[in-house]
DNA sequence: CAGTGACTTGGGCGGTTGTCCAAGTCAAGT
DNA sequence: ACTTGACTTGGACAACCGCCCAAGTCACTG
């Protein structure tokens, strides 16, 4: 094989196990199954890693952190709030729905984490990712239609993750990607209804809308 | 050992198994943890079941089916619809809270049902079971207040199974009870806004409303 | 060009897994 | 009392696991 530094050899390693993981699942990315998949010998493994585990760890750092919204850049402003709302919950659920074998290995990663003590952090970081990334989307999309929410942001945030989460999974299960992503607009409504719009000047717009502030909901995609 | 009928041995095999593998996680519910967790010796599960496999999957088919809900026929009748949602709500994350092991138990079933082709039925009945025994409260419980739903049922009942799926993993992973449950008291309020007062005579009561029927969320629990 | 050290190799180690089986034990029927 | 067959036993087996290491290879520096 090919010389390579350490660090770059880390990072192709733990794209490999990421491979293997979203392929065939987290118990089958064995050391053995990882370094035929990146096509080095065995030992090389753990000659960039102390343990399984660390690669593991490194492998759920990445898929946690691979995370992160995107598009929202052109999320167009003016708006009505139920409006960007869809285009904010189409986008994610196509992100979703494109890698299934991801999300699956995600939710293995956090029961394995809850089971496993060297697996700890693992699964606490995913969500509070998921959390910070559900409530950084509520902010971009309040802004860009000119609203606050009715709810302080960590709840909002709590529902929107639990509700992406609930769907996902139901999703796995049964295949119908049309059912999950009409729930997901159903969701969008009833973000919308807790929707306020800002009394300044600015052209906001969107469904006003009274809270009678019931609650909860919500979550970011684990995608 | 005592000599036992294999059916019998068999429920007494796969009570062994429910504890393991909620004590210790699914991993750990080898052949042989559960020979000795029953007190038989390695044989014996062989000799009951054909498979490993066979074994999971009579494990699978014990929680799910023991995730039926209880104590719906004491919920009492003309209350609001909004408080009989509270009980039922509150009587559902009792449940939940005190089972951890088989809630992760349940979630860590789905996804290896999902992975291995010899357990493919175990998630797709899983969730079946939930969202029927959610629609079976739904009903209950729109009985007792004197109400209807404004939304079909099967997309109610996967509103309830979803957002409930949501919030326990998320109780799962950071443990915080309180949160969970106002969350779910949450998904109640909303329920609330989705129920229409039967006309006839009878004493029914409730939030009444319009519905602007967006809609999803939901989810029956996993315990 | 020689030497040094980072990187790679492939096999071996002890442990655990699912599965199997020859032999043993015991209750019930004749 | 003896036979039969359901049930139990404990060890053996091959396959796989994570981990380790002595030896080899190559890029780079002096």
């Amino acid at each position: 094989m090919n010389r390579m530094p350490v660090a770059e050899r880390r990072e192709q390693l733990v794209e490999a196990a990421l491979a293997v993981a979203s392929r065939d699942g987290i118990e089958a990315a064995t050391v053995r199954a990882v370094a035929a998949e990146a096509g080095v010998s065995l030992g090389v493994v753990h000659y960039c890693f102390q343990d399984k585990d660390e690669l593991l760890r490194a492998m759920a750092h990445a898929i946690t952190e691979r995370n992160t919204v995107q598009g929202l850049d052109q999320i167009p402003r003016g708006l009505p709030v139920a409006e960007v709302l869809e285009l904010a919950i189409d986008a994610l659920w196509a992100s979703i729905s494109s890698t299934r074998g991801s999300q699956l290995l995600s939710y293995e990663l956090t029961t394995s984490s809850l089971r496993h003590p060297e697996l700890n952090q693992v699964a606490i970081e995913q969500y509070r990712g998921q959390w910070a990334a559900a409530e950084y989307v509520l902010d971009v999309v309040g802004k860009a239609a000119g609203v606050t929410w009715a709810l302080p942001s960590e709840e909002l945030s709590r529902i929107v993750v639990a509700v992406v989460d609930g769907y996902s999974l139901g999703w796995l299960v049964d295949g119908n990607a049309d059912l999950a992503l009409r729930g997901l607009r159903g969701l969008g409504g009833y973000l919308a209804t807790l929707a306020v719009p800002i009394e300044n000047g600015a052209p906001g717009s969107g469904a006003p809308m009274d809270d009678d502030a019931v609650a909860p909901q919500s979550d970011e995609s684990p995608a």
